[in-house]
DNA sequence: TTGAAAGCGGTACCAA
DNA sequence: TTGGTACCGCTTTCAA
C-alpha cells in the first residue's frame, strides 16, 4: 500500500494538482476555490487519509522544518533535560528535531554539523565541544541560523543561551561563607570551558570580596578522563594541607558525584569536616546523607529560550545576535552546613 | 552564498548531471567513467565543497536515511541512555535520528508517529505508551519497519527488544532471600505496563518457589501521578502490618527514589529494618548511605540491538518478527543486607 | 475559480 | 564512456 499522493487526488477528482495543494494547505479561501471543490478535496483527503510527503515539500519550499541538535552527550542529565525542553518547544513551532552526540570530540562535532546541513536543517542548536571555532565561523558565514547553548566562543559573536555561571557560583560560595566556612576549595575540570572559567572567576572574586583569598590557591583542576582516579589524590591533598579545607565547591555535578564517592571512602564527614556545594544538580542529591546543596540550572527555560531565539532567527533574516545568561538558583540543603537555620534567616 | 548543486557542477564542467552524480556517489569505476573525468569532478566538488542535498536525494530514492525515535521521556536516565546508544549505532549505519517525547500520552504518541511518517523516516523505534495498539497495528499494515523497545503489546506480533524482567526481579528477590529476608514487599505502578506485570510475576513466583508467599499480599501499586504523595502512606501501612516487612523491591528506579525519600523521612533504617532493591539504576545509587542495590538494565546493548534489528528490517523486505529479552544483571550493594559477604560466596 | 507548467536537487534508466 | 531525460511529490506563478 504505497502512499497517496497529490497526483492521485488530483487525478481521482479531476482537479488540478495546484488547486488540491492550495486547498490542502488551507489557502482555499484565500485563492477563492469554490466551497464545493474545497469540500470534495478535503473529503477525499480525509477519507483516504492523505498526508504530505515532507521530503517533497521541503525540497520544493527549500525548508525542512527540521532543527538539528548537537550536544556532547544526552545521557548527561543536564543535557537530557535541555533536549527534552528543546524538543517540546520546537514541536510547538512545528519543527522536529534531529539530535546527535558529539562526545566532546571536535571532529565528530564537525561531521555532525555537516551532516545536519546536508539534511537541510533549518536551524541548529549546539552545545559545542568548544574546540571548533572553525565550524562555528563557517556556520556564520553560511548564514545558517544557529544558537549555541551552554558552551560559547567568547571571541565569536553568535546567539547564545547559557546560565549565569558567575552569579551561580558566587551565591554558592557566599552561602558557605555565611555558614562560617573560611577555607573553601574549588574543584573543576582542566580543559577550560568558558563556563568553567566563569565559575572559577566567580569563586575567586567572591572570596576576594570577603577577604578570604589565601596565599596558596585552593583551586584544583582535573582532566576529564581521570576524574575518578585523580579525585582521591586531590581531596586527600587538600584536607592534608597545613590549614586543611572546610568546604568544597564542585564545578559540575559529576565532579561532585566523584568527590562524594571519595569523601565517603575517606570517611570525611559532611558537613562537619567539609561542607559541599555542587554547581549543577543530580536527581539523587536529596537522597544522599546529608542532602547535597546545589546550584540549579534552569534547563527548561534554557531549552525554551534557545528554541525561541532560533525560530526568531529563522523567520527574520535580520541577524542580530543575542546573548542570554539565565539566572541559576541555589538549593540549600544540609551539605553546606547550617542549612535550614541560615536559609530561614535569608528569607 | 547559496549552495552548490549538481547542476552547477555539471554546467561548470560541461559534464552531464548523471555522470557527475554517479562519480560523486563512488560508482565511477563501476560505470567506467574515465579516470580523468572522475578526477575533474572530484576535484571540483572538493574545491567548492559540494555536499548532497539529502532532501532531494531522499525524494528521488524514496528514502530519507532517517530513523524516528519516540520515547516517553528522554529526561529519564533510562531512556536517555538508550537514546544515546540508538543514535550512536544508527549513525554507524548512516542514519540520523529524529526524536520526540510522547509524555506517555496516547494522542501525543499517535501524532508523533504520523509526523515521523510524513517525514518519510525509513524506520521507527518506539518505547510506546502502550495504550496505542491502533497505531502499532497501523504501522504493521503500512509495512513501515519498526521495532518496539522496553514496552510491548503482547497481543501484537512485532519486533521487540527489552529486558528479561522476570529473571531480573527474580534475581533481586532471591538475593533478599539469601540475605535472610522473609517479608518482602513489591512496590510498583498501577497502569499495568507489560514490563511491570512481568516483574510482578517474577516476584510472585520467586516467593512461591521459596515458600515465602503470604496470605496477605505484600504487593502495592501506586498511580504514576501521585507517587510522591502516596508513597508515604503505602510504606507506613506496610511497616505497620502485624508482621511488618523486612524488604522492599521497587519496580522502577524512580519508585525507589521516592521510596528512599520516604524511608529517610520515617527514619527507617536500611538495611537493618528493611532491605532495598531497585529494578533499574540511578546514577547516584552508590552515593546513598547505604549504597542501593539494583537490577541493571543493559541500555547500551538494548539500543544497539534495536538499531540492528531495525536496519535488518529496512534492508530485507522479509519481515520476520523478532523478540529479544536481554539479560539484566544484579548489582549487589549494602542496601539489601549482607551484601559483600553473600556476594563473595555467590561467586 | 481553476489549470498548466516550471522548478526544487537528485537518481537512474536508456541511448548514443 | 558519457549524455539526455524522465521522474520523485509538492509548491507556486502565471495564464486562462
Amino acid at each position: 500500500m504505497s502512499k497517496l499522493t497529490l497526483q492521485d487526488i488530483s487525478r481521482s477528482l479531476n482537479i488540478s494538482k495546484s488547486t488540491v495543494s492550495l486547498v490542502l494547505n488551507g489557502r482555499g479561501d484565500e485563492i477563492r476555490v469554490s466551497k464545493e471543490t474545497q469540500e470534495r478535496i478535503l473529503e477525499f483527503a480525509r477519507e483516504h487519509n492523505y498526508t504530505v510527503n515532507r521530503l517533497a515539500r521541503g525540497l520544493s519550499r527549500g525548508i525542512s522544518d527540521l532543527i538539528g541538535l548537537i550536544i556532547p552527550n544526552i545521557s548527561d542529565s543536564f543535557y537530557a533535560r535541555i533536549a527534552t525542553s528543546i524538543e517540546k518547544n520546537a514541536r510547538l513551532y512545528g519543527y522536529n528535531v534531529v539530535f546527535s552526540s558529539s562526545g566532546e570530540s571536535k571532529d565528530q562535532e564537525s561531521e555532525l554539523i555537516q551532516s545536519m546541513l546536508d539534511r537541510q536543517v533549518d536551524g541548529l542548536i549546539i552545545a559545542s565541544s568548544q574546540k571548533n571555532d572553525e565550524d562555528i565561523r563557517g556556520l556564520k558565514r553560511s548564514n545558517t541560523p544557529f544558537v549555541l547553548i551552554d558552551r560559547r566562543y567568547p571571541e565569536i559573536e553568535t546567539n547564545f543561551v547559557g546560565v549565569d555561571n558567575f552569579d551561580g557560583i558566587a551565591s554558592a560560595v557566599e552561602q558557605l561563607i555565611l555558614a562560617g566556612r573560611k577555607r573553601i576549595a574549588f574543584i573543576s575540570l582542566k580543559p577550560g570551558l568558558v563556563a568553567l572559567q566563569e565559575r572559577l572567576e566567580g569563586y575567586i572574586q567572591t572570596l576576594d570580596i570577603h577577604g578570604l583569598s589565601e596565599d596558596q590557591s585552593l583551586v584544583r583542576e582535573l582532566a576529564y578522563e581521570n576524574i575518578e582516579s585523580d579525585m582521591p589524590h586531590i581531596i586527600e591533598e587538600l584536607v592534608h594541607l597545613p590549614k586543611g579545607v572546610d568546604a568544597l565547591v564542585f564545578a559540575t555535578h559529576f565532579l561532585a558525584a566523584a568527590g562524594l564517592r571519595t569523601l565517603k571512602k575517606l570517611g570525611i564527614k559532611i558537613p562537619e569536616e567539609v561542607a559541599i556545594i555542587s554547581f549543577g544538580q543530580m536527581s539523587a542529591f536529596d537522597l544522599i546523607e546529608p542532602p547535597i546543596s546545589s546550584v540549579i540550572q534552569p534547563t527548561d527555560e534554557l531549552g525554551k529560550k534557545a528554541v525561541d531565539l532560533l525560530v526568531q532567527n529563522m523567520k527574520n533574516e535580520n541577524h542580530g545576535f543575542e546573548n542570554r545568561h539565565l539566572k541559576t538558583c541555589l538549593l540549600v540543603r544540609e551539605s553546606c552546613g547550617l542549612a535550614s537555620a541560615v536559609n530561614k534567616v535569608l528569607k
